[in-house]
DNA sequence: GCATCAAATCTAAAAATGTCAATATTAAAT
DNA sequence: ATTTAATATTGACATTTTTAGATTTGATGC
C-alpha cells in the first residue's frame, strides 16, 4: 500500500519542477534530442541531463539512441500510468470506513482506507 | 507561459511526497480533521500541519472550521484543475513547430510551443 | 589513429525541503 | 478567567535537490 504512495510521489515529484514541466511540454509535440531542448533553457548541459534522467527514471520519458544523438519523447504508457495514479488517490474509495455511520470514536479506531 | 509551468510544478510538487499522497488518498473518501489524519502517521503535529499547508496552498485541499477543529477535504475544483494541467502539458499541441516539416536548422531557430 | 560532438557521470557548492521541539493562536469547556 | 484541546507558526538542524564545472563515455568523421 505504501508502495503506491512512493510510486505516486516519485512521478509527481518529477513533475514538481517548472523546468521539468517545460521539458514535458516540449516533448508533448514530438521527440527532441537533448541539444534541442537545451537551446530553450539557460541551464548547463549537465543540469539538463540530470532533469531528463529524473523524468526517465519515473517512466514519463523515453530515450531512443540514434547515432550521436538520443531522442527523447513522452512515454504514452508512463503518462497513462500517472493519470491512473492521480485518479486512484483522488477518487472516492468504495468501502472506505469514513463513510460508514458509526460513532466517532469507533470510526477513529477502525479508520483505514482501501487501495486496489 | 512560464506562469503555467510554475503553477503546474507547484501542484505536482505538493504531490511529490509519499506522506502527502497518503493524506490526499485519505481525504478522497471524505473530510477529516487533522487529528484524525495524524493518527495514521508517525509524525509530529507540526510536521503534519506543514504538509497540509502545502496541499492547501496549491489548491488541492480545503479547510473548513468547525469549532475547535478544522475539517480538511479535497477540493473538487483543485483536483480538476490539476487534471487539466497534466493534460495540457502532456497533450500534443495543435500548431507546435516540431511537427512542421522544414529543414532541421530552421526548425531549431523557430522552435516554440503553444500554450492556451 | 585523432578530433569532434552529444550526452552522462562525478564532485562540490548553494538552495530548498522535511523534520521536530517549543511556542503561539484559537475555540471550547469549566 | 482558566484550563484544555486542536492547529499553526517559529527556529534550528539534517537531508535532499538543484546546479555548474570538469571529466568521461560513445559515436561520427576525417
Amino acid at each position: 500500500m505504501d508502495k503506491i504512495y512512493l510510486e505516486c510521489a516519485k512521478v509527481f515529484k518529477a513533475l514538481g519542477d517548472p523546468k521539468r514541466v517545460k521539458i514535458v511540454d516540449m516533448l508533448s509535440c514530438g521527440e527532441l534530442c537533448a541539444c534541442m531542448i537545451l537551446e530553450q533553457f539557460e541551464m548547463s548541459q549537465s543540469t539538463l541531463s540530470h532533469h531528463i534522467k529524473l523524468l526517465c527514471d519515473c517512466g514519463l520519458v523515453l530515450g531512443r539512441n540514434e547515432g550521436k544523438w538520443i531522442y527523447y519523447s513522452l512515454s504514452a504508457e508512463g503518462i497513462e500510468k500517472a493519470k491512473q495514479l492521480f485518479g486512484l488517490i483522488t477518487s472516492d474509495k468504495v468501502n472506505c470506513v469514513c463513510k460508514k455511520e458509526n460513532d466517532e470514536n469507533e470510526q477513529r479506531q477502525k479508520f483505514q482506507y482501501w487501495l486496489f
